[in-house]
DNA sequence: AACGTAGTACTACAAATGGAGTGGTGTCAA
DNA sequence: TTGACACCACTCCATTTGTAGTACTACGTT
């Protein structure tokens, strides 16, 4: 088992490519090396077995989706009413749209977690901590509503990107961008 | 290439259970026939390609979501209040939790689609279809709200659905139904 | 400066797996 | 008798995996 970090992240992002790609079932160690452009068996020396690597990569693609520093710093700025959460809302879809790769592959780590308890269970922690930290971020700072507005938005974001992604003929963007508006006039309260 | 339609169908109910326990990339030929316990081969016979095997699957599954007589008779009763609308959410949750395998492989397909314009081109007007049915229906039978109160509903059970069956331990299924709730108070107006 | 060692990169091999497609034979019904 | 289908068997092909073996690099020691 290799202990160099350097490398074991640059395949990890390169599996998170593979999952987006080729989906779940399509990550083979074999990829793995191809994507990451080192020799075939490379991944082989750094991952026990596909639920490692699985596993390894559902923690590494919520490094990735994190908000930039700039962001959560801009958001702490001017008034906490409801165009703000407008804008918050906005910045998320172009943000993840712009991510689109780590997106994807969750939503198919999602479906192999049906069937891997491992898998399951990194993922029902990481998605925890994610709610749980947006909540806590929207009423710390004083922005309108409560725990239930913040998690219909998250419902409401996570399904309206993924039609964005999956499968962008069904609403136009214009029509998306006005739905983020709607729900946001509808799920938080005037603030 | 066979015209035995009964079995066509009984070949395409098998490949949805092979999506959803598989995956998209686990559809194989083989698979297919062992799940319907026909013969291996057989499935070579009656479709051309893998492509092939996965619109018709994905045209199939539509055939099976749709509301069952009763329930659509059910709903033409009595008055037309947010109520009527939160019971019907709460109908959704459960009939799609019970359809679960179709539901996990239209998501799969959903994620295939990303990479075969010939099955997003069909899911995407299936989607479009049933998006459109659900705005007329809801404004059709003079439930309270407008076309972007279904749209609102739309995504947010979707996730909603979504959180349900790939990583139950994120909510509870009573948070989840309060979850219904909340969505049909803030989304729907008062009728 | 030379040496030895540990960890890593790379190559190559051998084996196993599994799936696709097809030809042939049996069966049933019109 | 004929045509369509069910079933079976076989071959070919592509892919993956794990690991053994070799080469390289960095670093600390003498």
């Amino acid at each position: 088992m290799r202990q160099n970090q350097a490398r074991r992240m640059a395949l990890l992002d390169a599996a998170i490519d593979v999952l987006a790609r080729e989906g779940a079932r399509g990550l083979t160690f074999r990829a793995v090396d191809a994507q990451a452009g080192v020799p075939g068996g490379t991944t082989s020396n750094y991952f026990a077995n596909r639920d490692d690597l699985l596993t390894q990569a559902g923690t590494r693609i919520y490094e990735h989706m994190q908000p930039d520093v700039a962001t959560m710093a801009k958001s702490l700025e001017g008034p906490r009413d409801r165009e703000r959460v407008t804008g918050l809302m906005h910045d998320l879809v172009e943000r993840i749209g712009a991510y689109s790769v780590g997106y994807l592959a969750l939503l198919e780590l999602r479906l192999e977690a049906t069937r891997r308890p491992a898998l399951r269970a990194v993922l029902t922690e990481q998605v925890k901590a994610n709610v749980d930290a947006n909540v806590e971020y929207h009423l710390g700072t004083g922005l309108p509503g409560d725990a239930t507005t913040v998690e219909l938005l998250y419902l409401a974001m996570n399904w309206l990107i993924v039609e964005r992604l999956t499968l962008p003929g069904v609403f136009t963007e214009a029509r998306l961008r006005e739905l983020v508006d709607g729900a946001v006039e509808r799920i938080v309260p005037a603030g």
